[in-house]
RNA sequence: GGCCCCAUCGUCUAUCGGUUAGGACGGCACCCUUUCAAGGUGCAGAGACGGGUUCGAUUCCCGUUGGGGCUACCA
């Protein structure tokens, strides 16, 4: 690693919402800041004003937030260094290390044309490199419109990248590309290189999508005079069909998992996985705290990696059941409210309820609407059957409803109101009856939440309290009543 | 087409020349058990192919194949 803590980046450009790839390329530069003592700094490249927009770049600020990666410095908007990157190319021109090319976008896509249809790799052919000076001045005079072109020269351009070791490009495959647009505008790797240099990036880490730039950006590093950052690039993250992940893969957005019901924990514990390993063996579940203290560059893997939905979910229910529950609470109280099952005052006025509740039912839960779906027969007063769950449970509704009834009456003259007492009771019920304890928990659960699944019956009772679970078993004789009667 | 990158179970990965190729997700089975989870145990499952180098290659080199990325006055 860099003897001196490294200064790295996120520079996304607003455009789309924070894509899983990003926020990956994001948590990878604040993981090796922080584990470094280094700095993280972000930058918004909103140079393209035709794609970027607003909304894009409080969806990066939100989603990097959510996840929560801060960062060190004032946010970067490239927008706003215009000028310096004009002074940049114009001190490129001066030096001679680019010059004016006169030919139109139009003009260059027919040669483009024409190349691919003799299927001969098109490469700009310099012919405005060698116009005569006298003739420059002249078109320059006359107000010809001009782009700013890189003279790239003969040469090898390579470098020692931090995951791929040494990648090289011989430079007569680098065209003589475009560094500022006939509008007075830069182009990417011009404004990139400008704004590295400004902001003192001494690690460019991002995705290897960006490595045929690479060699381009390093020969404006060495014509502007200024010493190479290290390069790090990173594998991509494909969706389940080896293709680059792309809206036809589903959810990519790191808003979407978080709609989800994903936890930012998890959702970064899962992408930290994905092109980097602490190596050996090593417990996969960390907090960002651990991630911090694993992290390592000689970690980083070359690798593309496919995104697992399924082991993302696997990753939720493990953070989700060992978060404290004080962590816990702020996401699912919101999706509680929304589904109008308590308001936010009631949950917080019997505060260690919620809390014991939030334990019973995190453990069976993977998502955070799993939370929510099986808390409701705890807030509604008036529950649902499943009829799944009737079929199965209440099969023989003859036999059901005085069951039930027993087991009503029995709770009702228990002494104490625990678990201890619950189960001794009711398994002392079942066993005179010559049934197995299921036999009675069974219908007694359909009885009490509706459902044929819900966390242990004398948790479930517990948190019902005595009064709503025997009203709530007296309903279900009744409905009982019901079916027996045929309705 | 050209240039570049990549290649271990279906997926994420360990292995830094010598291992019965290990773990995790998912799948299956069993255990626990009042249901569902969680947890525990077990089973199936991988070095793309061909050449080298070496006493010995998953590991190093070359090639083939396959996959991916880039190829704009987008970023």
């Amino acid at each position: 690693m860099t003897a001196v803590p490294p200064r790295l980046r996120f520079a996304p450009s607003p455009t789309g919402d924070l894509h899983v790839g990003g926020a990956r390329t994001a948590l990878f530069n604040w993981l090796l800041a922080r584990s470094t003592g280094g700095r993280f700094l972000l930058r918004i490249e909103d140079t393209d004003k035709a794609r970027s927009t607003d909304e894009s770049t409080r969806a990066i600020f939100d989603g990097l937030k959510w996840l929560g990666l801060d960062w060190d410095e004032e946010v970067v908007f490239q927008g706003a260094n215009l000028a310096r990157h004009r002074a940049d190319a114009e001190r490129l021109l001066a030096s001679g290390h680019a010059y004016r090319c006169f030919c139109t976008s139009a003009e260059l896509e027919e040669r483009r044309k024409v190349a691919a249809a003799a299927k001969d790799a098109f490469k700009y052919d310099r012919r405005c490199d060698r116009l005569p000076a006298a003739e420059v001045e002249r078109r320059v005079a006359d107000g010809a419109p001009f782009v700013l072109r890189f003279r790239v020269a003969a040469g090898e351009t390579a470098w020692e990248d931090l995951v791929h070791d040494r990648v090289a490009f011989p430079n007569k495959d680098i065209e003589d590309f475009v560094i500022l647009r006939s509008d007075g505008t830069p182009i990417y790797n011009l404004a990139v290189v400008s704004d590295d240099i400004a902001m003192r990036v001494t690690l460019v880490m991002r995705g290897d999508d960006h490595i045929s730039n690479t060699p381009k950006q390093i020969l404006l590093y060495q014509a502007l005079g200024v010493p190479l950052p290290q390069f790090a690039h990173l594998p991509m993250i494909h969706g389940t069909d080896g293709k680059k992940l792309s809206k036809r893969h589903g959810a990519t957005a790191v808003g979407d998992y978080q709609h989800l019901g994903i936890l930012p924990q998890a959702m970064v514990n899962f992408l930290a996985l994905l092109g980097w390993s602490p190596g050996g063996t090593f417990e996969e579940v960390m907090t960002l705290e651990q991630l911090v203290a694993a992290f390592s560059a000689d970690g980083l893997l070359r690798k593309a990696s496919v995104f697992d939905p399924k082991k993302l979910e696997w990753m939720n229910g493990q953070h989700l059941s060992r978060i404290p529950l004080a962590d816990l609470e702020p996401r699912v109280t919101p999706a509680l409210v929304a589904a109008g099952l308590a308001t936010a005052d009631e949950l917080a006025a019997r505060r260690d309820w919620y809390h014991r509740l939030l334990d019973l039912l995190r453990v069976r839960s993977r998502l955070l609407d799993d939370i929510v779906r099986q808390a409701v027969p705890f807030f509604r007063e008036e529950i649902e059957y499943d009829a799944e769950a009737v079929a199965k449970q209440w099969k023989d509704a003859d036999a059901v409803r005085p069951l039930l009834a027993a087991t009503r009456e029995t709770l009702a003259a228990l002494a104490t109101w625990d678990a201890a007492a619950m189960e001794e009771a009711l398994r002392a019920l079942a066993e005179s009856k010559g049934l197995a304890g299921g036999k009675l928990f069974q219908p007694l659960r359909v009885a009490l939440t509706g459902l044929g699944v819900s966390p242990g019956i004398f948790d479930v009772m517990l948190m019902l309290g005595r009064e709503r679970t025997v009203a709530r078993i007296a309903r279900a004789e009744a409905r009982l009543a019901e079916l027996v009667a045929g309705g």
